[in-house]
DNA sequence: TCCATACTGAACCATATAGTTCAGTGTCTA
DNA sequence: TAGACACTGAACTATATGGTTCAGTATGGA
């Protein structure tokens, strides 16, 4: 695959699109969290749990410490900015296409319409 | 996997998760675009390229129409709203927590620090 | 009518993901 | 010091992803 944009986006919107993951970032933004705890909250194994958790620290998205034998996991330093950005910046691309829609619609109005065909 | 989020919020962010798909989404942005542009525009084969295309649709990211042998894409009716939502509502946990880790680390510069150890 | 163009679909490959089990290792705590 | 607890890592399974090639089908133009 050749790479055009950042490959940190790659990890964290790869990151992002799992429900479990996101459900692990809100019960974060709760408060922090063993493995243990939530491997019990989202009904999984500890090893299942570890590996979300690895995929969202790789994403930065949290940061884990260990301490004794717990592992406590919090929200990281990324913060979800170039996220945002990227999002808020391309809305703007989408919204320019609906005008641009508005036209072809009354084009379509007044000649008769193709069809999104095959 | 049991489901706890939004399976469309699944679809877009995984369909982010790829730079040549954020790419194309900007070149869309610039004006609707063949497969056959895109395929050399992003030096793929077509196969390849209409399997993003397909990532994209399914994900309402992307509207294809083909008229005669030439499928045109566009930006679709998504528009990203959903997920700015969630990432900006998530934002502010991670901003909550940057204040939780500053009174962290003042307490850490009185009484001497721990390890992010093993 | 014939050829080039534009796509489509099946089949294949390598790698990644989402999960499991099982067998550890290290740390409390009674 | 024995057991329980919390995690870790390897190995395995099933499925998805990102890409290819190859063999079509359908359309448009000379």
């Amino acid at each position: 695959m050749v790479q055009y944009g950042s490959p940190s986006l790659d990890l964290s919107f790869a990151a992002l699109s799992d429900a479990t993951r996101r459900g692990i970032i809100d019960q974060l933004g709760r408060g922090d969290a063993s493995i243990t705890s939530l491997a019990d909250k989202f009904q999984m194994t500890l090893t299942g749990m570890k590996k979300h958790v690895q995929v969202l620290e790789r994403a930065g998205l949290v940061v884990t410490q260990k301490v004794g034998r717990v592992r406590t996991c919090k929200l990281g330093k990324r913060s979800l900015k170039a996220e945002a950005e990227w999002i808020e910046a391309h809305r703007k691309l989408f919204e320019a296409r609906f005008e641009a829609l508005d036209e072809i619609i009354s084009e379509m109005k007044q000649e008769g319409s193709d069809e999104t065909a095959n």
